[in-house]
This record gives C-alpha cells, sequence and structure tokens, in this order.
DNA sequence: ATTGAAATTACCGTTGA
DNA sequence: TCAACGGTAATTTCAAT
C-alpha cells in the first residue's frame, strides 16, 4: 500500500495514542474526519494497521522481572524447542534470527524462582544464555523517521 | 494496584484488543458496562494500562528489514552512545541488560544499505553484534499466566 | 446531516469490614 | 455504619453512512 506523508502522520499518532478520535487526527493532518476515517479504515483493511492494544506496565502487575534468553538450540530438538516456546505463558515474545543463537526470547516473571524454572525447561532443548533487563530507554514499535515513507 | 481475575481478563483482552467496547467486555467477565468501565479507569489512573497503540505491520509500510544489535560500549563512551541511540529513528527498542553486552538493540530499517550505514555510526561507541531477525513466532507484551495473579 | 451505538454520568441497592 | 462495588437508566458524544 501506498504511504504518504499524511498516512505516516496518522500511523506515527495512531501507534503513540489509537483513542485519538477522527477529529483529533483530522486537525493534526489538516483533514476533515471523514477524511481520516476512510484513510484509517483503509490502512487497517490493507493490513498496514493490524490491530489495536492496550500498554502494559508489568511492573504493577506484579511482574517486576523481565530477561532476553538467547538460545543455541540443539540440532536435534528444533520442533521440540518451538513448540515448548509456544506453550510457555512467560515467553513474551521470541524473535528466530540469523547466528548461533537461533532464538532470543523475552520472558517476564514474577520471581527469580519462576525465572530458575523456566531457565532449566529451555536448557533441556538449549544451551543458553540470559540477560537481566535494567532498564529500557526506549520501547517503540515503529521507527520515527518520516524519511522512510516511500513516495 | 490490586489485581484480581476479573483485572487480569481485562488486560489481556484490551491487550489483545483494545477496541472491544465496555459491553463486549462485560460479557466476556460477566459484568455490565459501566462496572467495567470503573474498572479500566481505576487500571488507567493507577498506572496499570499506561495507554491504547495501534499495532503497525512494519513490512507493509516498507521497512522489511530488523534486527538486534547487541552493543558492547567502551567504557568512555556509555554517555554518548546513550545519546545517540535516543536521537536514532532507526532504534525501536532499546534494553539496557546484564552482561558484557550492556545494551540491545532492536532496529528496524527499509534496506541493508540504511542498516550498514546504522551499524557504522555505532561501531565508533561500541563493539556491535548484529543478529537478522527471520520471524518472530512469539509477539506479546504480556505474559498469558492466569496464575501470575496477585490475590 | 442523521441515525445508531457506545461511553459517561448519576443514582440506587447490596455486601462486607 | 460506611466504604467499595455493581446494576439500571438517562444523557451525551462519537462514528458510520
Amino acid at each position: 500500500m501506498e504511504i504518504d506523508r499524511t498516512s505516516w502522520k496518522l500511523l506515527k499518532a495512531l501507534e503513540e495514542n489509537a483513542r485519538l478520535t477522527y477529529a483529533e487526527l483530522g486537525k493534526l493532518v489538516h483533514l476533515s474526519a471523514p477524511a481520516v476515517a476512510e484513510r484509517v479504515r483503509k490502512l487497517e483493511e490493507s493490513g498496514v494497521i493490524t490491530g489495536y492494544g492496550a500498554k502494559i506496565n508489568l511492573e504493577k502487575v506484579g511482574i517486576p522481572i523481565t530477561a532476553l534468553v538467547e538460545c543455541q538450540v540443539y540440532r536435534t530438538k528444533e520442533r521440540e524447542f518451538k513448540a515448548l516456546v509456544l506453550s510457555l505463558d512467560e515467553v513474551v515474545s521470541c524473535h528466530n534470527v540469523t547466528g548461533p543463537y537461533a532464538f532470543i526470547l523475552k520472558v517476564a516473571v514474577r520471581s527469580m524462582s519462576l525465572l530458575d524454572e523456566l531457565l532449566e525447561r529451555l536448557i533441556d532443548l538449549s544451551d543458553t544464555n540470559t540477560m537481566m533487563i535494567l532498564s529500557t530507554p526506549v520501547d517503540r514499535k515503529m521507527p520515527l523517521g518520516i524519511d522512510q515513507v516511500t513516495e
């Protein structure tokens, strides 16, 4: 789909705050509310916008510990590993990447002992390297550059 | 804040789809729409829900390449590195972690040549290890377990 | 611009500390 | 007895057309 500067602005605004009304979005891009609604509808239909989600503060719900776990999966255990990862509630994200560590997980847990349990299950199928997340200075879903627009 | 099973269900539902109406949420948890609205309002006020955002498909907007970059920052360049990372549009997330690679970035770019440019800037301030993301089997914001509830 | 739906507000009843 | 929570109904606002 064709993304011009206006749609890019709409995407950035909606990524930051999905509760903006069409009228408010219209003021941002100098368009009428129905015109904005039509653009947003097209972005949704074409799969550019795949949904809307609440942003949750995990610390505030009693899940203060997040870690990145690099997993070098044993050659014969790939299938089993994938199934395990998909079944684990604590796994927040899983990236399959190039390089010796084929999988990078982000996990979120209530306590260190639960992290320990989790790692023991992963260690059966892979060599792991765990990095505790101390802080997250940046966490967006989209690069910011307006120059990235295809036009 | 106190999160019971009902609020946990609301959080999971809203994380997946923030456009659910209070009436629909109410059916999920067997509560009336205003009762749900009141719970959600409290979750927002207490900072459990920090906002609502559109989910964007980066491939569809012409940004098909994402990578994880581990950065072992030179001791004297930490401040400079942080400033650089905050200034880079292509950086989608930045985690400060334990271990020799103090920072793990996720970057999203339009082309390999832009990734190359980006890495060159990072390399001035750190030793980097880049892993291209091939696929992302899991990408949530919240662990799924209802058992994680504090009650 | 008009209609329909959803959010919001106000008000009341129940329960449990 | 009162504080917290949920229900109902009326009003307002927003989105769909």
